[in-house]
Order: structure tokens, then C-alpha cells, then sequence
DNA sequence: CTCTAAATGCAACTAACTTGCAATTGCAAT
DNA sequence: ATTGCAATTGCAAGTTAGTTGCATTTAGAG
């Protein structure tokens, strides 16, 4: 990386759209914006009040899901809230084939698994590194009978800024 | 307890509600009586299901409402799945206190804390005792800057019958 | 610069609740 | 057993959050 040639933090993420031959428009590099301003999740209904009403519902929505089906965001749900949330993945070189069509949609994708804290009074959302221990995988098999296919795990509490 | 006199499952939910003040209504102690047949979470939708239109959505919403705040349910979402889950309180006469009015209020009541497992193809639901390690949350609040209030974890898997 | 498939804006629609209000009813006090 | 009335119910209408059809516009390959 050569000194005095900034780097734009948007370029792996417009070089994967155009991999997956996803149009590189205005509304898309708006959403993706706001994405890379901060390590701050987003629900559809946030992005449309930040952005204003300089754009549809209907195209946060689909720009949403364009990057969500392109692997630029993950999509996760909060245990309490009624909205979905989206996060910019870290490494969308790295991360694996998009998933389906349509928010909701199962991905088959499976960006670096990971949970998340979110504060309390804030709403700040960190990413997580930390996993459930394998070890009571195999205790909730054995006392539940089933066999475990995935997991979700999610913290509530209060942030540093917070506190 | 005396022997040929057969207990009624539902009398310490009825004495819970007469002892909150609600009435014991006929559609209260049908959508009790729902959850009383087995161990199984039901949505608001999935019960109005159920019940036929015996009677209408905004009255399983209210008794749901009422029996919730009166703490003979309690209230969980699951990620990935857009309905409410409630599930009878197994101890009502042990839980703490009646929250707010209201579906999706915060309770402050704290029925014995505990984790759920969802089968993927039938949507079976159980319950389990088991929880997050103590060593895990220092972890987390040691590399997230967080105090940790709560914590959500739910598996979703195949349960024995579709295994 | 042209052309066309893809993306956008608008409006309409769906799912899952949630609430206002008039009619009805549980149940406590006769 | 009957009464009175606040609490509850049914119906309808409203809300929140998301989703889709369609006519118009536009990114970007050629």
C-alpha cells in the first residue's frame, strides 16, 4: 500500500457487486455509505429515517437486499426487536458464495460466524468472536435429543460509553 | 395430596389469575387449556389457528395479553421466525411479580431463566435447563467493553422424531 | 453513443399485531 | 337467586414492518 494514495473503503465492497454482477448504482453506494461510516448495524426502518426521504422504502429494501444476496451484509435477528438488523460483513473476499433471493431468505452463505452485544441504552451493537463452547453442544443433544443444526446466541447489556 | 382425587392441572393458573384480579373467562381458560394439553409453545397466530374462529384474533391476543401479565406465560422470539412464542410457566406460584400491560412490554418478572431448542422440519420447541458457562461472560465483557445485563441463546436442530 | 437487462419509484398489498368502542358477562354484593 | 357494573369480548379499523407488481429510468457492455 503505497503512502499518500488513500485507499477507499468501498472498493472490495463495489468490487464483489461487480463479481456478482450486481449494478453499482447511486441508492446502493448511498446504503453501503452509511454501512461503512461505522461498525453499526442498520434495520431497514433506520437506514430509511437516516437517509431521509431522498429515497423509497421500497429501495432501501432492495438495495438491502442486494448487498445482503451479494455478501456484502449479514442479516440477523435481535431476540426483542421487532426489526431485522444488517451489518457489513468484514471480508467480502473472503466470505463464502451468496445466498438466496428476497430479505429473510435462508442464506446458504455462512459469513465468519459470530454473535453479537448490543447496549442497552445506546443500541450498540459489537460483534462477537466468542463462541458457545463445543462442549455443551453435546450436553444439549444428550438432554434435548436432538442434533443440533445451529445456535444463536445474543448479549444484552451496557456498552463502555454507557457505563 | 390424597389418593382418587384427581388434581386439576389448571387450578394453581386459575388461583394466579383470581389472585391478580382478572377474570376467569371462558376464552381464557380455553387458550390455558391449550396450553396445558403439553409442554408446547404456542404464537398468537398458531393458537387463533387452533382454536378455530371459535373466536376472534384480538381475543387470543388479549387472553395471551392477560395470562402473560398475570405471569402464567412468558413471552420469547426466536431468530429467524417473525411470530411471538409463549410458554406456560411451570411454578406460577413461585414466578415473581406481573410485568407490564401489553404484549412485547418488558416483563419484569424473571420465570425460572432458561434456553429453548427449535426442530428445523416440525417446529417442535423444548425447553432447556442448560445454560451459558459463567466463564463465558467474563470473556465477552473482558474483549466487548460491555457490562452483560442478559443473554439469549437458542439451537435449532432436528428433534428425535424427525432425526 | 446505443441498447437492453437491471434497478428504481410509486402504489398497493401482506403479515402480525394492536386498539377503540359498543355490547356482553363474570362475579361481588345484595 | 338477582342485580350492578367494571372488566372482558367481538368487530372493525389502525399500525408496524416488510414485500411485490408495474411502468419508467439508468448502468454499463458493446
Amino acid at each position: 500500500m503505497k503512502r499518500g494514495e488513500p485507499v477507499d473503503p468501498a472498493a472490495p465492497y463495489l468490487d464483489r457487486l461487480r463479481k456478482a454482477k450486481v449494478k453499482v448504482t447511486a441508492n446502493r453506494q448511498r446504503v453501503l455509505g452509511r454501512f461503512l461510516e461505522g461498525d453499526k448495524p442498520w434495520t431497514l426502518q433506520s437506514l430509511h429515517r437516516s437517509l431521509g426521504r431522498e429515497f423509497d422504502l421500497s429501495s432501501v429494501y432492495r438495495a438491502l437486499s442486494a448487498l445482503r444476496t451479494s455478501g456484502l451484509l449479514e442479516e440477523f435477528r435481535l431476540p426483542g426487536e421487532k426489526e431485522t438488523f444488517f451489518s457489513l460483513i468484514k471480508h467480502p473476499e473472503k466470505s463464502a458464495a451468496p445466498g438466496a433471493r428476497g430479505l429473510g431468505a435462508k442464506t446458504r452463505a455462512h459469513p465468519h460466524h459470530h454473535h453479537h452485544i448490543v447496549c442497552r441504552d445506546c443500541g450498540l451493537v459489537s460483534h462477537l468472536d466468542i463462541c458457545v463452547p463445543a462442549g455443551l453442544m453435546g450436553k444439549v443433544e444428550d438432554a434435548s435429543g436432538f442434533r443440533i443444526t445451529e445456535h444463536h446466541l445474543e448479549f444484552k447489556g451496557v456498552c463502555g460509553n454507557c457505563k
